[in-house]
DNA sequence: CTCTACTATAAGGTCAGCCTTATACCTCAT
DNA sequence: ATGAGGTATAAGGCTGACCTTATAGTAGAG
């Protein structure tokens, strides 16, 4: 029922990136949906046509893209699919935490309702992914995201990492190396004011954070397990 | 180092399906190719003419396309990919057999040798998938299938079903219905004289099977435990 | 208010993997 | 040995998803 419309996995790339970089108005600018897809502005622009025609997205000139219903609810079925996925390379086949999420980028274009449902039982329909992001239900229905961003710590400030939701595979490489990752102890030691880089302390030593980053790591109150 | 080489699903399709159609020589006439992947023959000639500039298959024009090493290598990789899905998909998933091929074709095509080897560890590395066929080894050896064809079997026999080499998803479906999957008892009544069709007595009653599909049923002595 | 830098759209190209149509060729049974 | 039917190859087309180059249009900073 919710595979009606039959489109590649390009498409789904798309919509799935629409979902992850949308702010709070729910607009992506075409550029920055390029560059997550590593695709020229020209060419994401015209598969944003083709998504458009099919009005699973909406485009506001010179402002960006938003998901309509039909498409936010595709882009939630394919983000439960990698979320899932990335459940079990992580728990049950032991793969490394900073390659969950490319590998799991292959399997979720390659499986339906059927089996993502029978995934979902077999894992014990778990409601978080290894990196800490809500995994939608099969009606689209989302789990709010715990935590606040690391951005909004102030020197002096421990926490405990709750979710990461960078994606790209040189930034989880980066923070798995530093010990980055959900349930790891923190703590902000100092902001340097010019580019707004937070040195961090955590239980392997001292870390540095841009500030894109520290969007993109949220946290809850401290709870000492550590990495 | 098995994935230097670059290519698509198209081209694994297409090893995959010659290992599996190659008779004793190895030959497998381009038609019948053509026919299992759904295509025209002259869209199977253009793709063997591009597997063959890459060393992969050797055409023997009008005898058929053999695999050359380096091909049978990569088939064999792919078609462990496929049968370590399966089993994954059965035993963990519980997904239904006359489902698993065409489920484990989708996911083969998405790992790399990576997750194919953490999934191999995880069910415990078995040897035979859910039809009967071997797995092979990483490095593409192969255990000798077990069983003898069906069609070897003279009225009054009896035999456990071992092995079932079809892969057309409503042979599977034809063959599930009646309780023609390994590990079923089955008995050989009779054998009608003109198209050899063979009337078998199984656990569930009564099923008759043409001579094609009784090449591809690989049967052992009899061992009492059915379906 | 203007100028620069971003954003959009148009036009045309490439590549993989299919397709149809058409012609040439070979094999094998009669 | 020949002809029917299977097999091969050539020629040209299509679609999806990308590309480059080029032009037109807009927003927002100074």
């Amino acid at each position: 029922m919710s595979e009606k419309i039959a489109f590649g996995e390009s498409a789904e790339m798309y919509l799935k990136s629409i979902h992850e970089l949308a702010d709070e108005s729910g607009l992506v600018p075409i550029s920055t949906l390029a560059e997550r897809l590593g695709i020229t502005t020209v060419s994401a622009g015209e598969m944003i046509r083709r998504l458009q025609e099919q009005k699973l997205v909406e485009h506001q000139p010179y402002k960006g893209v938003a998901l309509t219903a039909p498409g936010r609810r595709l882009a939630s079925s394919i983000l439960r699919r990698q979320r899932l996925w990335e459940c079990f390379l992580s728990v049950q086949l032991g793969l490394p935490w900073e390659r969950l999420y490319e590998l799991a980028c292959q399997l979720e274009h390659s499986v339906g309702a059927e089996v993502t449902e029978a995934l979902a039982a077999f894992l014990g329909h778990p409601a978080y992914c290894p990196h800490g992001n809500p995994i939608p239900s099969p009606e689209g229905k989302w789990e709010p995201p715990i935590g606040r961003p690391l951005s909004e710590l102030t020197p002096g400030d421990q926490a405990t990492i709750r979710r990461v939701a960078a994606v790209g595979s040189d930034s989880l490489h980066y923070l798995a190396e530093h010990g980055l990752v959900p349930g790891a102890l923190i703590a902000l030691e100092s902001i340097e004011p010019t580019d707004q880089l937070r040195r961090l302390r955590t239980a392997q030593g001292e870390v540095v954070v841009g500030s894109q980053m520290a969007h993109q790591i949220h946290v809850v109150a401290p709870e000492p397990n550590g990495a």
